[in-house]
DNA sequence: CTATTATTTGGCTATATTGCCAAATATATA
DNA sequence: TATATATTTGGCAATATAGCCAAATAATAG
């Protein structure tokens, strides 16, 4: 296959990828409602500290999410609300597979 | 967390999971030009049958594929094509982040 | 029935991911 | 400065994933 097509595929599979795992399509899902600050995502998400961070460098990598910080705390926003659209789409998959 | 609302958010993500491999994404995409044997597909991802059998066989368990064997082939097509529209957003976030 | 073609499954190794703990860093406050 | 709070980083063990080969299964042709 074309390098170039490859290069793109790569990319898109790395932000499919990010949102692939429980806790980071959590995450999104309540960035989706607005800013917070990783104190409040780890209490929501009941995981150690590091692990949400963990999981918030990754989806920063992806370019889902944005970072901002503010004094001694770093609140997360979501950059591309776009993926948002989808949820209905992969709803639907899950519950029957059928969809418009 | 609600068992029914993780429930859920597990199931969307292993869909997402399911799309988040390069080669995975890559046949969703050739299926949603058209319905494609295993053997086309082989050729067209260059790995080994084994490889492209599992990795159909993990998309087909998470909702995104179905398959239907006529003969000796088993042909492969996409079920949810409602993914691709998500792909445009896909795009923009590897682009550079902005989205509408 | 035998041989051939298409596909899946089992088994294995290499690699990647996850999540915890402990330590490091950064900022604010006393 | 010392201390507390917020977050990230390093390290590690457990688990999961990817991809190859070889073997099993299924359908067809001879």
């Amino acid at each position: 296959m074309d390098d170039r097509v490859q290069a793109v595929i790569d990319a898109k599979a790395k932000v499919l990828k990010a949102l692939g795992h429980p806790t980071r399509l959590f995450i999104v899902e309540e960035l989706a409602r607005g800013e917070r600050c990783v104190c409040e995502l780890v209490k929501l998400v009941g995981a150690d500290f590091s692990t949400v961070s963990k999981h918030l460098t990754l989806l920063k990598n992806a370019g889902v999410v944005q970072d901002d910080k503010r004094g001694q705390m770093v609140f997360y926003t979501l950059k591309v609300p776009c993926i948002l659209r989808f949820m209905d789409c992969i709803e639907a998959v899950i519950v029957s597979g059928s969809c418009k």
